[in-house]
DNA sequence: CCCTGATTCGC
DNA sequence: GCGAATCAGG
């Protein structure tokens, strides 16, 4: 791959919109995130503040902490958390409010559990992060589960069994929370 | 182990 | 100039 006037201008733009070598190289393909950190260095361009690790980039990304383990059944409330998205050209981080399906449900019956997701853009998912779409791909708050997935399957545990569920019955549960 | 960027050096 | 290998770190 060469470094066309075009991939080049994409490689700065990204590069000083704070995200990864590593998510840049997703994005432009066909190079390595070695080969965007060399490139990043020839050019001259600002390095990172903090050498060595974690971003703020990154940090968006991060899983959020895992749900505490429930015993006893409990109203799923509305919960807040805190999370930073990318929007544009700049990372906002903002309070947002986790709706019911959207917040980890646990019935003490094992019923079911929904997967917190979280919300990775196609450029951000890896080998093991669950590559079950949601929402619509026109729209734009389309995203990926990216949960941790076994390496042997695109999906979450959650989702890998929804996957392989031909069409068959099962209870409720799947029924009611296609996600 | 996952990830990050930084540097080196043979090509 | 390029980027894999390596290093250093969270």
């Amino acid at each position: 791959m060469n470094w066309t006037d075009e991939r080049v201008e994409k490689l700065k733009r990204l590069w000083s919109e704070g995200l990864s070598a590593s998510q840049i190289a997703a994005q432009l393909g066909g190079v390595s995130r070695n080969a965007v950190i060399g490139k990043v260095h020839r050019l001259n361009l600002p390095g990172r503040a903090k050498a060595g690790g974690n971003t703020t980039a990154t940090r968006a990304a991060k899983r959020p902490a895992a749900a505490p383990p429930r015993t006893a059944s409990f109203a799923p409330r509305a919960a807040t958390r805190t999370v930073v998205r990318a929007v544009g050209a700049n990372m906002l981080k903002e309070e947002v409010e986790i709706d019911g399906l959207e917040e980890i449900e646990v019935a003490p019956n094992g019923r079911f559990i929904l997967p917190i997701s979280r919300k990775l853009a196609l450029t951000e998912l890896t080998e093991r992060t669950c590559k079950w779409p949601i929402g619509d791909p026109m729209k734009d708050d389309f995203h990926f589960c990216g949960c941790e997935s076994a390496e042997t399957s695109p999906y979450c545990s959650y989702h890998a069994k929804l996957a392989y569920q031909p069409v068959g019955e099962r209870r409720k549960a799947a029924n009611s929370a296609p996600r």
